[in-house]
RNA sequence: GGGCUAGUGGCGGAAUUGGUAUACGCGCAACACUUAAAAUGUUGUCCGCUUUGCGGAUGUGGGUUCGACUCCCACCUGGCCCACCA
């Protein structure tokens, strides 16, 4: 038997592979299914480093294993490559956007394909295909004809070096997530998508979903639902009333201030009441160009204004209260008011302290003690109302409710999740297909028309004044109005990053179809993906996004199911040695290719899996991977002390058992421990002085999908003539997998005294009296009688003195 | 400030979910093979002691239990996410 060379064993079956087309999909429609998805990356100019396969590896693994067990199985890949990643590169590159995602697509592809995938190639996609985006433009289209994307003016947050706005889930505490700039407020003309109307849903159906608690949460926390009521508080001596939302409607009557944010349209309203009119509108002057982070930074101290010459008037008790602005307020959020009650929330406490306002107490926790402790901060906890008229002694919960009824207001659920900010002013994404006519106002463009192809330039760089580079190309913005024929002009903004790929798990079910975004029988069997795995940073964005547009194209009826990931697998970061992320910034960046060339893509498979639990971060270690490499040596070497038997032999058991975790394993993604056990038979297996052909078969057969080159070539060699990728998964004898013999523990107060095979079958009476017939147990009780003894079929016996 | 998550040998980690703590791998040490090295193999490797045995140890301190890495309470330390959301 030749040595191992993983270099030439490697690129043999990636050939033979290829020309076979092994990999290719079936559409039969028939049978169990797994669609097992990869979420798709950018195509950076870096390239690749080790930590990005890892959750390609353990798909690959995952999609391997299910297709041996018989499952038609769905595993593309595919291309995001719209967006500022992309655009920021090819700019920073000089190249233009198109020609550097097309490099940069080559160069992932060529290095992917060194690492033993089993993509179907012929279902690849790219979202800036325009026969991939003209669906995502369908798909706006429909938005729009149904309400869901709107026109709006309202200031957005915009990074001044990316030159665009940005929604809010593309901040990182208050700055650009691409560049780190400070985001700024910018009034600007934008499309915007009703994600709230979706929030409930968004909510609700989280739950059936087989996802990490943790995102769930981040989606829940997100959403960031909760119920309260409104509030009129009338401004006194006019007919403007101040509609305030609170979640503690039961603290009204400890209500002593109502605070409005400094965007409030009634504060422009009030304009002829406010005495002190000049002081106000320099503070709302301020707060507007404030940026964001500084506005909301929470340990930065509260500012505000009272407005002179107003006063609100509480509907619970009629006192009245001093109107404020203050930019703690935030405008869009609720109804950008609030009754303020410094005895019961923090903010307030703060407030009112820094403008020596009233404080005023009403729930209390020890009533009916007749005496409240003096509070020395805001108390946000339970009790029950006090200095709150008739509802005196009522349980703040209860009250709640009470009190909203009293005062005639409404309850009401408020999200935190806000519209979608949808459009860019930038070059690089798919043009929002809407026509601005003179007549007609915004028409959308008929669906024939589409897909409305991004224009060749030459400038695409972002140009800062709140329109796209598009808007210079004269030939391309102005058009036929399709209603009227009259004057048109292109709506120049362009989709954000994220739209392609909210969509595009549906076009790997049918990347080819001309005629609609996905055949409806088709996407009935493929869909739901049955396993999604990435990284846990898209909890809040992606994976948002992504459920909206499936709703809305499961309201379409395009798509069959309300959810579109059944289940989702996080991937674990694999950092650098110093526990840095792998970046060019820091040099510590690991390339794949080196490793494969070193050791083979086998190896690195192996070791990447075998790193630690797949969802959890580690550091690569240029030290470790030697034992992965040694684990598939051994594999190899085994072949030599082959004997022609089919028999199990003394590995019989160990094999069944093996079958047994390394299967539930893969299941559940624990691929450390399934090549753990991988490991341990192997060690068995060089043991033996001659191994049975039969059991060699059987291991190389689980092997498979942990190292597909190997497996093959060895495969091969065993004189076979077809894949091994297209065997038959083995099973395993649960009877078999039992022992019939066991290491009984005997303990004595739990400490272990002795141990001793016993019968498998052996029942909780005869373990016990065997336990107590040990010479050494006899010994150490020294007669005595045990007080109680605990009996533990197939693990111990516990003696109690 | 809130939420989530983790803390086990020199290192990565395992532990059937309350039942032998440290599987598997890396590293290290000794030995074998070798002129030598690499590779490979064998043995050993949590700590301590009066070493056929005994005691201690899963971030710290307490609790529940016959029995706790696992459950409960308090605290310490890291990582991630959100962050004035009324």
């Amino acid at each position: 038997m030749a040595e191992y060379n993983h270099k030439k064993i490697e690129k043999k079956w990636r050939e033979a592979w290829e020309k076979s087309g092994l990999y290719k999909i079936s559409d039969t429609l028939k049978g169990p299914k797994s669609y097992v998805l990869d979420m798709f990356p950018y195509p950076s100019g870096d390239g690749l480093h080790v930590g990005h396969p890892k959750g390609y590896f353990a798909s690959d693994i995952y999609s391997r294993f299910k297709r041996m067990n018989g499952f038609a199985v769905l595993h593309p890949m595919g291309w995001d490559a719209f967006g500022l990643p992309a655009e920021n590169f090819a700019i920073k590159n000089k190249l233009h956007p198109r020609v550097a995602v097309k490099k940069n697509i080559a160069r992932f592809k060529e290095q992917l394909s060194l690492l033993g995938f089993n993509y179907d190639w012929d279902r690849e996609i790219n979202t800036t295909n325009p026969e991939y985006y003209r669906w995502t433009q369908w798909i706006f289209l429909k938005l729009f004809e149904r309400g869901l994307a709107y026109e709006s003016h309202e200031p957005i947050n915009w990074c001044p070096s990316c030159k665009t706005g940005l929604a809010n889930e593309d901040l990182e505490g208050g700055k650009c997530e691409r560049c780190g700039s400070i985001v700024e407020k910018r009034p600007l003309r934008q499309w915007v998508l009703r994600i709230t109307d979706y929030a409930d849903r968004l909510l609700q159906d989280l739950e059936g979903l087989n996802w990490p608690a943790s995102i769930k949460e981040s989606q829940r926390n997100w959403i960031g639902r909760s119920e309260g009521a409104e509030i009129d508080f009338t401004i006194k001596g006019t007919d403007f009333k101040i509609k305030v939302f609170t979640t503690r409607a039961d603290t009204l009557f400890g209500a002593t201030y109502v605070a409005l944010a400094p965007e409030h349209e009634l504060v422009k309203a009030l304009r002829p009441e406010i005495n002190n009119w000049k002081k106000a509108a320099e503070y709302i002057e301020v707060s507007r160009n404030k940026p964001e982070i500084e506005r909301t930074a929470a340990d930065k101290e509260k500012t505000g204004v009272k407005l002179q010459g107003v006063k609100a008037i509480n509907p619970a008790n009629g006192e009245e209260l001093p109107i404020f602005i203050a930019d703690y307020v935030l405008a869009h959020y609720g109804t950008g008011a609030v009754m303020a009650v410094p005895a019961h929330d923090e903010r307030d406490w703060v407030f009112a302290k820094k403008f020596k306002l009233p404080i005023k107490q009403v729930i209390c926790q020890f009533y009916p003690e007749p005496k409240c402790p003096v509070l020395e901060d805001a108390y946000i906890g339970d009790g029950k109302l006090v200095s709150s008229g008739k509802f005196n002694g009522m349980d703040a919960e209860k009250a709640k409710k009470s009190i909203t009824e009293f005062v005639g207001g409404k309850t009401t659920v408020k999200y935190k999740l806000r519209d979608w900010v949808f459009s860019r002013q930038r070059y690089w994404g798919e043009p929002i297909p809407l026509i601005h006519c003179e007549k007609c106002g915004v028409v959308a463009v008929p669906e024939s028309d589409l897909p409305v192809k991004l224009p060749e330039v030459k400038f695409y760089e972002p140009m800062g004044t709140g329109e796209s580079p598009l808007a210079n190309i004269a030939e391309w913005v102005n058009v036929k109005c399709p209603k009227c024929s009259g004057k048109g002009k292109r709506e120049t903004n362009t989709m954000p990053q994220w739209a392609g790929s909210s969509w595009y798990y549906l076009r790997y079910i049918d990347p080819q179809n001309g005629k609609e975004l996905v055949d409806k029988k088709k996407e009935k069997y493929w869909s739901p993906v049955d396993v999604y795995v990435g990284g846990a940073e898209h909890a809040t964005r992606h994976l948002i996004y992504a459920r909206f547009w499936h709703k809305f194209l499961y309201d379409l009826g395009v798509v069959d199911h309300p959810e579109p990931f059944s289940r989702l697998q996080n991937v674990g970061l694999i950092t650098a040695k110093d526990g840095k992320k792998m970046s060019k910034r820091y040099g510590n960046v690991v390339n794949p290719d080196d490793i494969v060339e070193a050791y083979g893509a086998d190896t690195l498979r192996v070791y990447e899996m075998f790193m630690g639990p797949f969802d959890q971060t580690v550091a690569w270690s240029s030290e470790s991977i030697i034992g992965a490499r040694r684990f598939l040596e051994k594999a190899w070497r085994a072949q030599n002390n082959l004997i022609d038997s089919q028999s199990g032999g003394n590995m019989e058991k160990l094999s069944h058992q093996t079958i047994k975790k390394v299967s539930e394993d893969i299941e559940g993604f624990r691929f450390n421990t399934a090549i753990s056990q991988l490991m341990i038979f192997t060690n068995a297996m060089d043991e033996q002085e001659e191994l049975s052909r039969g059991v060699y078969e059987l291991f190389i057969k689980i092997l498979a999908p942990f190292a597909p080159h190997m497996a093959e070539e060895i495969w091969e060699q065993l004189g076979h003539k077809t894949s091994i990728h297209s065997e038959k998964w083995p099973e395993y004898n649960p009877e078999l997998v039992k022992e019939e013999v066991y290491e009984l523990v005997i303990q004595i107060n739990g400490k272990v005294r002795d141990k001793a095979e016993v019968d498998a079958d052996l029942g909780e009476d005869g373990l016990r009296e065997f336990a107590l017939k040990q010479p050494r147990i006899k010994e150490l009780l020294e007669g005595k009688d045990p007080k109680k003894v605990i009996v533990v079929r197939g693990r111990l016996v516990n003696i109690v003195i």
